[in-house]
DNA sequence: CGTTCCCTTGAGTAGTTTCAATACTTGTGG
DNA sequence: CCACAAGTATTGAAACTACTCAAGGGAACG
């Protein structure tokens, strides 16, 4: 807990307020567990010093197998964390059914909301194998009081969280389920390039089509029938969780997609012309 | 600052790194622009003197007619702002059709993102008409500096409105048409519940029924037949936008409304036990 | 080499959409 | 006060989307 920055000062904005100690560091990657974190999204507005004090906050890490929980719904358990390898969701069981309401992958903030609210209101589970570094409460509290600036960057990953999540009800508003489908992969897609996990030709996942069913609010069987038309119009083939792209274009048009809203570096140039 | 709790100390919090300013503010109502802010909800967790400093960020007063926006999409407006009176939805246009992703009602900070985001992906339209309390970005920023722990009251605010997305998101997941429509008027009770601006025989908002349809992800003619559903059910009846809920119990049951995480007073005191 | 989990397919039912037509409300001007 | 216009609410019918139940096929893993 020793590095906090030379500066925690706040001047016009928590986030441009940088410009002072950009001086260099070390050259070599100085965040070997959190360097995902707000990759590729506003992460330029943040200082190293900044980032590399997020760093140090890591108290552990944790591997979590397939299906593992990482918070129980209702739970108090002091802890977030950052994603390092691997996917979680967040879900919400009831009464049989279960949605999922968010997907995190490397460099996500999650659980953060328990810090603030004390309780968290849904359940986080590993698909697949995942790998996460821990922040305990009390490390975070000690945290905003020597460098709120940094502080802000756990800010404003909560809120492009929130974007996301509009954007979800936006979707459910609008889309049907093929569309929903190919748009959850066109947003990983573009998440995965911000961190540079992406490839080209394909979208891999852990996530079975109870999965897809389950983000995209339709039944298990629904699900198939949405995978299958996605494969007939030739936009693209999901096989065992993985979507092999025929057109992204098409697929894009397809999902109505547009990555605005997740804030990444190219978006945000683009739109503050 | 007679009447904080015993326990504010922030002890692993945000909230709670408080120490040094607890001094002693005016008797009376200090706040009669931003009183709603957080009440109800996590409240008790500031001091008087953190909501007082919310207020004096307040740069004007604005009023909004029926369908006037207060935030366009893509716009970078350079202020937030506190309902102070009256509702607000957030909107997404596109395509001829448009999605309603959330419902402002008095006390809430609406479009802070804007400012650590620098540009709305959604627009902000008053229903009805409603008045706000303008806060200029650049006032935020000193803010942030000189009041970190103030500043977390805005924080959670964001939070608090990423809870409720999120449940919106699993209620798409879980609900059909009359239940969704049902779920959006037990919240808007118990939020309203909150600002003690709530009547125990109806819920009354300026919504048309097609405001309803943009809210639950359907087409016009469907909400008014699952708002005919739950008349003939005997749930309650919903004339211009007024619901008159016949059995409440029976209602929330019917949505599968539980408070919990709208993180209310009781609701917390309830789940912490 | 079978068990298990996941994916696929079919058939009937329920929920939702669209188009279209009809009423009810509210506000406006005559 | 009435007539009218505009917005809002209601209803019907046909088409489509999605759900459930049910059964069968395929791939991975021990």
């Amino acid at each position: 807990m020793t590095l906090q920055t030379t500066s925690n000062s706040f001047n016009a904005n928590i986030v441009t307020l940088v410009q002072e100690d950009a001086h260099a560091q070390t050259p070599q990657e100085p965040c070997p567990r959190t360097g995902n974190f707000l990759l590729g999204r506003l992460r330029e507005k943040f200082s190293r010093n900044d980032l590399g004090c997020i760093e140090e906050l890591i108290d552990s890490e944790r591997v979590l197998q397939d299906e593992e929980k990482f918070v129980e719904i209702g739970s108090h358990s002091g802890v977030c964390a950052i994603v390092m390898d691997g996917f979680l969701v967040h879900a919400a069981e009831e009464a049989g059914s279960r949605s999922i309401t968010a997907i995190r992958i490397p460099g996500d903030l999650i659980d953060f909301d328990s810090f603030i609210l004390k309780r968290s209101d849904h359940s986080i589970i590993s698909a697949g194998r995942s790998r996460v570094a821990i922040i305990r409460h009390e490390c975070i509290a000690d945290f905003l009081n020597k460098d709120p600036r940094a502080a802000g960057a756990m800010w404003c990953s909560s809120l492009l969280d929130a974007a996301i999540q509009r954007k979800w009800i936006e979707m459910f508003g609008r889309l049907d389920a093929s569309q929903r489908i190919a748009h959850i992969y066109c947003e990983l897609q573009a998440r995965l390039e911000f961190i540079g996990k992406a490839s080209s030709h394909a979208v891999r996942t852990p996530f079975t089509q109870t999965d897809l069913a389950d983000m995209s609010g339709v039944s298990p069987v629904h699900a198939n029938r949405a995978v299958a038309k996605l494969r007939e119009s030739g936009l693209g083939q999901i096989r065992r969780g993985t979507l092999y792209p025929d057109d992204w274009t098409a697929l894009e048009r397809y999902a109505q997609f547009d990555s605005g809203y997740l804030y990444g570096q190219a978006a945000l140039n683009r739109m503050s012309a």
